[in-house]
DNA sequence: CTGTTAGCGCCTTCAC
DNA sequence: GTGAAGGCGCTAACAG
């Protein structure tokens, strides 16, 4: 399978063969200063021959940091999350920093991460993307002395990177409204009891704000709460087509949510937009695909931001208690004048 | 931002409250035999008021173990990867392993990784995703010395699990053939140079053997080849409606190249079925939604099983050398017999 | 600039 | 069943 590794090469090993102390061969290969640049190459060489790397776990024990940082996302296999995953990787990498990943499946499993914090001892900082909250798990969260950045998600005391979901939410809703819809419904996510997940809570609060502010009164039969997923959206349009008075327009948590929804109205036999009009929030790549309005959120710097923070406050530098990143609307087939 | 931690317990805290020596705490906490229950009960008590969990990196380097594994990817945000990744990480969370993300992206970042090895000393196993490798890379790989499975990719001399793309392949083109199409296009996606993936290589195996086995001469026009995009998907697509005689089918390397080739598809004013049928791979979750006939992979399975192969090396098990998932045709709208 | 001396926090013989 | 000693591989003062 692989070849059996002859008793890896130490640093000591490096140290005799360049004639040094341990010490220096520590000093040049972690490019501090306080080494000649003689004795430097020297060392390098050697170290390359051998192919020889610093140990990060025990570089890690004596210096008292993991250069890990760990990652935490939630259940849903949404584009989203990878999107940001893997735009935190490279600026994280580039500093030098691994990613440990961590994904909390299910509110069992939430408890049960939050009880055991697998990633206690193991990472210099967590980034937790869109992850549900309750009080008491952030508590918990905070033994383990680390600091802690939120991704896509907006808690007071942490440095947070985000949009402003509000008005998000605005820009669809408005837009629906703009174009002549009166009668709107909104396809939420659901929330673990106790949990507060900010992106719906906060999309929720703009399509309210956005109806209020036009005078159309609050129905709640219009307001559905399903699972982030393609069906949750196909489920909840269902839902909503068979009201008495059926919305001629709705505004989808998300993209994929958005998509699951048009799904039902296409098999139902309605047509979009003349029968009913679809808004989503990302701009996900298959929004453009399926003709989607949408609110383009810059899914990939909000990753990258988050990474380029908790790169900032390993260094000790000052950091943002919160950025938020714009959203603009992106209109496409699916909203038009109701019928 | 958070608190400071007034110097992190350590094993010799718990054993001065606990009256032992810090030997019988490590004993008592990794679970070996030796400790009578009574100090073992006491010591954990002790570890759970302190809020103590044992350093892995020290253990680690006291008993040669990093408790790691590496996962790589290759540049494609596809969903498939993500699927992956999230299959595999509760098998090993469940083994104690955690998970360390990597993305190579690009022919220069791969050289650079493969050169650089960034996970060395840092994990106990690799697991590589479906990404592209040159012999020589591979051999560079060996050389961290640690055991290296392949998921979604089949590469003799390491443990791999796949599906067998060629029958694959061929269970996506017979079903065009059997329908009455002879003139059957393949989209497939880059292969960097000296690279194989072979996903694309096999895929490609099973369309000319399809072809061939129905006694269709091969037409180098009906090959095309772009990035494993939606984008991709829709410019293969545009170029093969753009050649004197198009195909009345096409076979696409997987769902999001296929969903692309539908948008162009429909932006050229053509109907799928009637104009042109279309058939991909993986089963994605906008699949149904786009009632696009696919040949469904286990995705998840692919993960979990990978998962559990590294953790059955790494408890010096015995492991098949390659277990090959098996695929079926989906047949759904996007497929008809030719105009 | 370089070497020496102590640990970092834990595991592992080896005695008792 | 338990403790003492030594070491895992490296870094961090402190000398010189």
């Amino acid at each position: 399978m692989h070849m059996e590794t002859p008793d890896a090469v130490n640093m000591a090993d490096v140290a005799r063969l360049a004639g040094v102390s341990s010490s220096t061969v520590s000093r040049a290969l972690s490019g501090s200063r306080g080494v000649s640049e003689a004795t430097r190459r020297r060392i390098e060489l050697i170290a390359q021959e051998l192919s020889y790397v610093i140990s990060p776990d025990a570089s890690g024990l004596a210096s008292r940091a993991t250069r890990r940082v760990a990652i935490v996302v939630p259940e849903t296999e949404s584009w989203f999350y990878y999107a940001v995953l893997c735009s935190i990787e490279p600026v994280l990498r580039a500093a030098g920093l691994d990613l440990l990943f961590y994904r909390v499946t299910g509110t069992a499993d939430r408890n049960e991460f939050f009880a055991q914090l697998p990633a206690r001892r193991k990472v210099d900082a967590v980034v937790l993307v869109a992850v549900p909250l309750s009080p008491a798990q952030l508590e918990r969260l905070d033994t383990m002395g680390v600091p802690i950045v939120m991704a896509g998600n907006r808690i007071d005391g942490y440095p947070c990177v985000c949009v402003d979901e509000p008005v998000a939410a605005r820009q669809a809703v408005n837009h629906l409204l703009r174009v002549g819809h009166t009668r709107i419904g909104m396809i939420r996510t659901v929330d673990p009891e106790g949990e507060s997940r900010q992106p719906d809570a906060g999309r929720e609060a703009g399509y309210q704000q956005a109806l209020a502010s036009a005078g159309i009164p609050f129905d709640a039969d219009l307001e559905v709460q399903v699972d982030f997923s393609l069906d949750g959206g196909a489920l909840a349009m269902d839902q909503l087509l068979s009201l008495d008075r059926p919305p001629t327009a709705v505004f989808a948590f998300s993209d994929e949510i958005a998509i699951g929804a048009m799904r039902s109205l296409r098999r139902a036999g309605l047509r979009i937009p003349a029968d009913v009009s679809v808004v989503g929030v990302d701009d996900h790549p298959m929004a453009e695909l399926n003709d989607l309005t949408t609110v383009r959120q810059p899914v990939h710097m909000l990753g990258a931001k988050a990474g380029q923070i908790v790169v900032d406050i390993l260094k000790g530098k000052p950091v943002p208690p919160v950025s938020v990143l714009p959203t603009h609307l992106v209109v496409r087939g699916s909203t038009a004048p109701p019928h």
